[in-house]
DNA sequence: TTGTATGCGTTATCAC
DNA sequence: GTGATAACGCATACAA
């Protein structure tokens, strides 16, 4: 049996957040009216439901989110974690995610692993721990114990900026290799024979890795051998893209065209080719991958594959409400990935043909 | 009393996450043994604590955040809002931030506001809500409602990406009026005498105000009149600064040096300014504000305000741990925001003085 | 429509 | 060192 409270309104006012019980007595009602108040408002009288809102108003109540946790099992709360937050690769897809979300009137908690999957891993666990409904995760590639991990968990999942049909879990993308095969046949079909590529480091990112065999799968189709391909494992930014333009441009076979892994790559090539002279795209071609805002700000502008950001927040969102509400939706949604022609591609020079 | 539980290890296994009784009853302990063994490992015996730690790792125990939240009153977790994540101006002092926090074993939240204030207040709501220890904020404009708010539920924050020392809240940031007037002084010496400003909307935004009232300090000291400025404001996107280059140039009194609020919208203006066929900076002198790296990348590069991110990140997340460990930190930080010369300003067109 | 009573999973204060 | 046990603030099944 309940003990009396010590004493409800003592002398010392603390600056203690008022709690459910402190509203319900200022209204003069239980506790359970005030929760209904707030949770389910159209099951209380207009009149007893106006004077709890007002004494919610009054006191500045706002309600306890672990106490809410603990007793509802839900928190209204979505998690994602993506390799970074650093540059814009990942941000507009995030943003639409997130505003999604608030329509739907769900918070997003956001973590960065900074592409370890060791820190992915406990940012998954952490992000559970503290309760998140469901998830939306970058790539398929992570270890299966985190996979049995949320299945034992319950907790509703969603991989994004990938898709594979064959792949058992809920993803929403597009293919990366087919993208990437299509913009590298665009290159070669210019004539270009000496190409090279800058990529992240593939082991762990599927994304990557994709892409780098939808290169290959070009080359082939255009009976170039794929062992003259002059491969750098660098990890995203501008300085590092520029420094691997550098290492490839003083190898002893120049490449004609300079594939990047992403945009952020390939500005840094750009800089770096204008440091050294180089005219994009009379002396070197260079591509990107992702279409985020540096590659209409680069001179020359770059040639890039347009990937579906928004689409693919949005939709990854709809998707994770519906998995939240029991709904067991539909399938994997395969977006489509575009190569957008700029200035960066041209022919292969003259000199070389 | 508590009654003897239903059925503890009933027939169905259920998949639902184990909970400290269960690994006490494991263990063959009880729950406030495995408790200490967790939070205040030191306390209990070397051989019950490896028995504990055994039945935690078979069990595959996760704590439930809720119920911690509930019991021990915080949550080892912070939250920050930024006006936005899409460009990179917050995403290096958000890193940094992390970073550090993660080393003391704080998650981090973040929410952006879109430069909304009620989304921002609501997001603060939510955020104290769910229980963060500790806030970091972008700017000091906001109502004092907001205010009133975290100091009645005595949520620590610190304001960042702004200095004053008259305010008194906690702050670390830099003198946005001095670096921009120390910026625009430096251009007004290269002979420019005819400048305007594309700057985002300052309602709201006292580091866009502050940076506005910076360039007209420098106006003013070198005798120039303040009505001649023409002022576009505009939200803080690369479409938007070539559109509000566009508006300058068609203008009756054409600049010859355009002070941008930000590099996002200096970025715009290049590319608009190219697209016109005009010569940076022999036309026209573009600078910006906040060193990012597109800085680095347009063509030509970009004459700034280096804003030290980094620093600022760190620093939030050092001031904000003192806080919550109930250490009352000194005071205020101020840090250095110096202008970066590079290609993008020069002297006065000659045609023109 | 409203109130009562119980449980959610931890932490922490006691005793032992 | 260890074990009971009382909070913690809320949601909800059940009663009224």
């Amino acid at each position: 049996m309940k003990k009396a409270p010590i004493s409800s309104s003592n002398g010392h006012e603390t600056a203690a957040s008022p709690t459910l019980e402190d509203v319900a007595r200022t209204a003069g009602v239980s506790t359970a009216t005030v929760s209904r108040c707030l949770n389910n408002p159209s099951v209380v009288s207009d009149k007893t439901r106006k004077r709890v809102l007002d004494a919610v108003k009054s006191l500045g109540y706002a309600p306890n989110f672990g106490a809410q946790a603990l007793a509802a099992k839900r928190t209204r709360t979505f998690g994602a974690i993506v390799p970074t937050m650093e540059n814009a690769i990942f941000a507009r897809g995030l943003q639409a995610f997130q505003e999604e979300l608030q329509r739907c009137g769900i918070t997003l908690l956001v973590s960065s692993s900074s592409y370890s999957p060791e820190l992915e891993e406990e940012q998954i666990r952490g992000l559970v721990a503290r309760g998140a409904d469901a998830l939306l995760l970058i790539g398929f590639d992570r270890s299966p114990q985190i996979y049995e991990f949320l299945e034992k968990q319950q907790v509703p999942y969603v991989i994004a900026w990938v898709y594979d049909p064959d792949q058992p879990m809920l993803s929403i993308g597009f293919d990366n290799r087919r993208a990437m095969q299509s913009l590298v046949t665009q290159v070669l079909e210019l004539g270009h024979r000496s190409v090279a590529l800058i990529t992240a480091e593939r082991n762990g990112n599927d994304r990557a890795q994709q892409r780098y065999e939808g290169l290959l799968n070009a080359m082939k189709a255009h009976g170039l051998d794929p062992k003259t391909l002059h491969v750098i494992e660098t990890t995203y930014s501008i300085t590092n893209g520029a420094e691997a333009l550098k290492t490839l441009m003083q190898s002893d076979q120049k490449p004609t065209a300079v594939i990047c892994g992403n945009d952020v790559l390939a500005a840094g090539a750009m800089v770096q080719a204008r440091k050294m002279g180089l005219k994009v795209p009379d002396d070197l071609s260079i591509t990107g991958f992702d279409d985020i805002e540096i590659a209409e700000i680069v001179t020359p502008t770059l040639t890039t594959v347009h990937v579906p950001h928004r689409k693919m927040g949005k939709g990854a969102a709809q998707m994770l409400v519906a998995l939240r509400n029991g709904q067991n939706p539909d399938q994997s949604i395969e977006l489509e990935a575009v190569t957008i022609l700029r200035e960066s591609l041209g022919p292969v020079p003259k000199s070389e043909t």
